[in-house]
DNA sequence: GATTGACTTCCGCTCAGTGGAAGAAAGGTA
DNA sequence: TACCTTTCTTCCACTGAGCGGAAGTCAATC
């Protein structure tokens, strides 16, 4: 009956963020049926809301009566941790011109590391991330590094999580990466080989701000090259240091939208 | 009376949407007044939905309890016209090592460029605009490449409109632009000089897809160097088809979340 | 310890949102 | 062309989610 098998409880907020989720997850663009069928939501209801939400630009339609994320989406979002991305990025690509090797910076956000800027060498490098993506700490030399040098309570909480192995060579025992963050702690640097993705090693250092790690500068390069990799330390830390500077008088919780206290 | 004096006639979507408007227009964080004095809306309205929308992550909240756009909702609108952004960066970075020179991607939007894409040189260029801002069309190279490549009645349209003048320098007058974009369009590429901002001028030329311009790519430099300028044609127009050759399998529709057909 | 201002919670009323169903397009298939 | 299938759009009577005024809490400031 009409408005009475109505889905209770549920907020109309809440099914604009279940839509969004959908988005969040696929590819390319969708059809009104694929959306309702990931969401769950009747198809009336999704109809409803697409109207408003693309009406608005947070959504656009196609000539195939597909959905896909707007524009407008895309122009707000670019005020999100503005400052820190528009500090950091000439020293990224200073870092990149260094070094000739692909260069990124990344955060934390819950129990991965996200991407929040890069610049692409020329060498073929297995890429495993984009800018916006995420992967899981210990796998990465930038997460490793946000591990060691972060507060202990995130420290241990993850180490007591089931660990992914993306690859064979992926350190995955607790106790050993817990001795190996310790170790990167007094090098004062992480890496990585072949444990994320087969042929890509990476190396990375934090970049601290008030005492705390704000987030993690790294290099990728072809695993040939591993051996060598400490050779770009100094490159990596001066570039660090100049993000420390950039980005001093900016409070840390502004840099970027996440809360950095509580336990997620 | 209770839910009697409601704001009738608005829909939670269009609240949600005037709450994100406010970020949009605002620098920093906000608190819970400011958000509510932007947006014309009730407190205790406002406290709800603030509430909903940081528990999804689309807004965070400060320890002070200010409250700003959330790393999430960057992360899904990083989905946002990617396949064109992953796609052209690289060749951006090209543009960038061969001259030195800052070099930009931007497409239109409405009336406006809206800048996508950007590596940022190491000269001293007075900065107009960012990644994810918009300038007016006719004081910018893009844009003039815009307008002379694109659809006849965006062009008319642009043209009827009142023209901004960011200097003294811009060329406002709607005969006399139409006059420069024939040109532009002969030869192939539009320039400015200090036509946006005193001390900088632009060279672009069109990224063309399907026929159409689907973006504009182009170059600022100091104002000094206006007179040499063309000697970067040959590399703009090598990393303008180099994006063309990379983006050519992808529908046009699907590169920006835009609507492409339509007036508007 | 009183005043001010900013934020949070409460709660009964009511209309915006709901979603099933029927209708309209679009896309096959023969 | 007619027929079926799938996908999208519109309609509408019902009702509980959202509403917002008011009262309560908290933290500065005087």
């Amino acid at each position: 009956m009409a408005g009475g098998g109505r889905d209770a409880g549920r907020s109309v907020t809440s099914k604009v963020l279940a839509i969004l989720e959908v988005f969040e997850k696929s590819r390319g663009p969708l059809s009104l049926t694929e959306i309702c069928g990931q969401s769950g939501l009747p198809m009336s209801t999704v109809h409803r809301l697409m109207g408003e939400l693309t009406d608005w630009g947070l959504l656009s339609r196609g000539a195939n009566g597909r959905y896909q994320l707007g524009i407008r989406l895309w122009e707000l979002a670019q005020n999100t941790g503005r400052q820190l991305r528009e500090a950091a990025r000439p020293h990224v690509q200073d870092l990149f011109s260094l070094t000739g090797e692909t260069a990124q910076l990344a955060v934390r956000e819950g129990h991965e590391v996200l991407y929040i800027e890069r610049i692409y060498g020329t060498k073929r490098v297995p890429r495993a991330s984009r800018v916006g993506g995420r992967l899981p700490m210990h796998a990465t030399a930038v997460g490793k590094v946000l591990l060691a040098f972060g507060e202990d309570w995130v420290r241990t909480a993850y180490l007591n999580r089931e660990l992914e192995r993306p690859t064979a060579f992926t350190h995955a025992n607790a106790g050993l990466l817990a001795a190996e963050l310790d170790r990167a702690r007094e090098q004062g640097y992480a890496t990585t080989v072949d444990e994320m993705r087969l042929g890509a090693c990476s190396i990375a250092v934090p970049v601290l701000h008030t005492g705390r790690v704000g987030a993690g500068l790294g290099l990728v390069l072809p695993s040939a090259q591993a051996p060598g990799m400490t050779r770009h330390l100094a490159a990596l830390r001066g570039v660090s240091a100049k993000i420390e500077r950039a980005t001093a008088h900016i409070p840390l919780e502004t840099l970027l939208g996440v809360h950095l206290s509580g336990h997620d």
